[in-house]
DNA sequence: AACTTTGGTTCAAAATTGTGAAACGAAGGC
DNA sequence: GCCTTCGTTTCACAATTTTGAACCAAAGTT
C-alpha cells in the first residue's frame, strides 16, 4: 500500500506545492512563490492566474492568498463522515462543563487532523486550530487512534513518518511506542503528559464504529498545574468513556 | 478586472474539475468520475493517483474522496482573517440569548462563503453550512456586503454570475436590485423575506473595516412564523447593529 | 465451473502543453 | 530622472499530458 503514482501528473504537483507556499509564506507575490520554490516567474504566474481564474486564490492587489472555497472542499471531507456532527453536541456538553479544552482528531495517510475544538471558559489557549496536521505518535489522540489500527498499519506509518521528538517527552522509539500502544489498548484511554506541548496534559479515548474500525478520538486537555494525577486518571477518562459511547451509539443508529 | 489567465495551465483546471466532480458524486471510483467529465478513465487514473500521493484524496477501498486536508487550506484561508477569531464570541452570545440561528459571510470573487455559524437553541435547521457557496443577491448577508461595495465592483459581479431566481421571491431584475442596495445602505441593515429559502427570514448587517471597506455581513435567521415584523425590522437589526459595532472596534485594534 | 460484465491499471505512441530565458512594462524608491 | 524591483508577456523546444487499446482482478450470472 505505498501510493505511488505510476503515472504522476507533475502539474497537479506544482499547483499543490504552489498553494502550500501560498500557505507557508502566508500570502505572497509571484517571485516570492518562485523564489520560494526555485521556479521560473513566469512559470508561477501561469500556475497563479489559473488558480485565480478558478476562484481557488484570490489577488489582493498584487499578493496571492489562498482562497475560503478551499473551505468548500474541506467542509464537503468533514462532512461527509457522521462522526462530526455526531460528536460536536456532546463535546460542546463536556467543554462546558469541565471548562476545558477538547478536540476531535481523525486519521488519514497516518497523520492527524483536528476536525473539532472547542474551548471552555477556562481552557488554554494553543497552537492547533480546526485543520491543523499533528503527527500521531506525539498526542494522546493520535495514540488513541493508532493503538486501535491493525500492527501493520502502524508499522507502515511509522515508517512513512517517522518518530520525530517534538519536545522532550516525546516518545522516539519504535519499540517504546508499541508498549505504550498496548497499554492504551488495555485501559482504553491514552495519555500525554507534554509530549508535545510542555506544560500541556491531555487525556483521549478512541471513537469505533460497529464493526471496529476507529473513527476518530476525543481528548480533554488542560494545563498540567490544573490537571492533576487523579483527574487526569480518573476523572476525565470516565467523561471520555461516558461521551464516546453516546457517540458510538448514535454513529450505529444514524 | 477580468481575470483571464493568459497562459493557463490545463492541468490545474482539470484537478479541480476532478476534485469538484468528486465532491458532487460524494466520492466515485475512476470510471464513474471520467464518465461525469467525459474524460479518458486512464487519464483520470493518473490525476487521481496523483491527488492521493499528494494526500489531497484518500482512497478507500476503490472509491475516491476528497481528503480532510484540504480542511487545512481552508482554515488556513478562514484564519487569515481577524474577522472570523473576533466574531465568534459576539455570534456566540447572540445565538445564546435569541435562540436562533447566527451566520458570519464574506465574499470572494463576486460569492458569499457562510465562515462560520451558530445554532441557537431553538434554531431552524437549514442546508447551508459552513464553507457553502451562495449568491449574493438572494441573502440578506449578500445584499448588505453588495451594498457597500463600489457600484463598478457590483455591476462586475451581476454581469459575472447573473441574478438567478432561487424562489419565487428572490430579485433578478438588476435595476430593482439596485434599489434595494440604495435602501440597504440608508438604513444599515438588509432583510431577506423567503427569497432565498421558504418560510426563511433573515436580517443582516456589514462589518467594515475602518476605512470603510466590507469584511463580511453578520445575520439572524428564523422562521417566518416566529420572525414577525416587529421582531424582524426593529429588535434584530438593533442586536445586529450593536454586535457589528463591537466588532469593527477590535478589528481595527488589533 | 465457465462465462460475462464491470471497473481498475498499465503501456507506448501521438498531440499538446508546460517550461524557461529573455525582454518588456509599471511602480516605487533613491 | 535614474535605478531597482516585480509582475507580465512572448516564443521555441523539450517534456508532459493525453489517448485508446490491451490487460487484470473481482463480482455476478448462467
Amino acid at each position: 500500500m505505498s501510493p505511488t503514482a505510476r503515472n504522476p501528473i507533475k502539474s497537479t504537483r506544482t499547483t499543490f506545492r504552489i498553494l502550500e507556499a501560498l500557505v507557508e509564506l502566508d500570502g505572497a507575490g509571484v517571485t516570492a512563490v518562485a523564489d520560494h520554490l526555485d521556479l521560473p516567474k513566469s512559470n508561477v504566474h501561469n500556475y497563479l492566474s489559473t488558480l485565480e481564474e478558478a476562484e481557488y486564490v484570490v489577488k489582493r492587489g498584487t499578493t496571492f492568498h489562498v482562497g475560503i472555497r478551499f473551505l468548500e472542499l474541506g467542509a464537503h471531507a468533514r462532512n461527509r463522515r457522521d462522526l462530526y456532527d455526531i460528536a460536536r453536541p456532546e463535546m460542546d456538553k463536556i467543554a462546558d462543563e469541565e471548562g476545558e479544552l477538547v478536540n476531535l482528531l481523525v486519521e488519514e495517510h497516518g497523520r492527524g487532523t483536528y476536525i473539532y475544538r472547542v474551548a471552555g471558559d477556562d481552557a488554554v489557549q494553543v497552537d492547533a486550530h480546526v485543520g491543523t496536521r499533528v503527527h500521531l505518535h506525539c498526542t494522546a489522540l493520535g495514540k488513541a487512534i493508532l493503538a486501535h489500527l491493525p500492527e501493520e498499519r502502524v508499522d507502515e506509518i511509522i515508517t512513512r513518518h517517522g518518530l520525530p521528538a517534538v519536545t522532550d517527552d516525546t516518545i522516539t522509539d519504535r519499540d517504546e511506542l508499541r508498549e505504550t500502544l498496548a497499554d492504551v489498548r488495555e485501559r482504553g484511554i491514552a495519555f500525554d503528559r507534554e509530549e508535545r506541548v510542555e506544560g500541556l496534559r491531555c487525556a483521549a479515548a478512541p471513537i469505533c464504529s460497529n464493526t471496529g474500525r476507529v473513527l476518530g478520538a476525543l481528548s480533554i486537555s488542560g494545563p498540567t498545574t490544573r490537571i492533576q494525577d487523579e483527574r487526569l486518571e480518573e476523572e476525565i477518562p470516565s467523561l471520555l468513556e461516558r461521551a464516546t459511547n453516546v457517540i458510538e451509539l448514535n454513529i450505529t443508529y444514524s
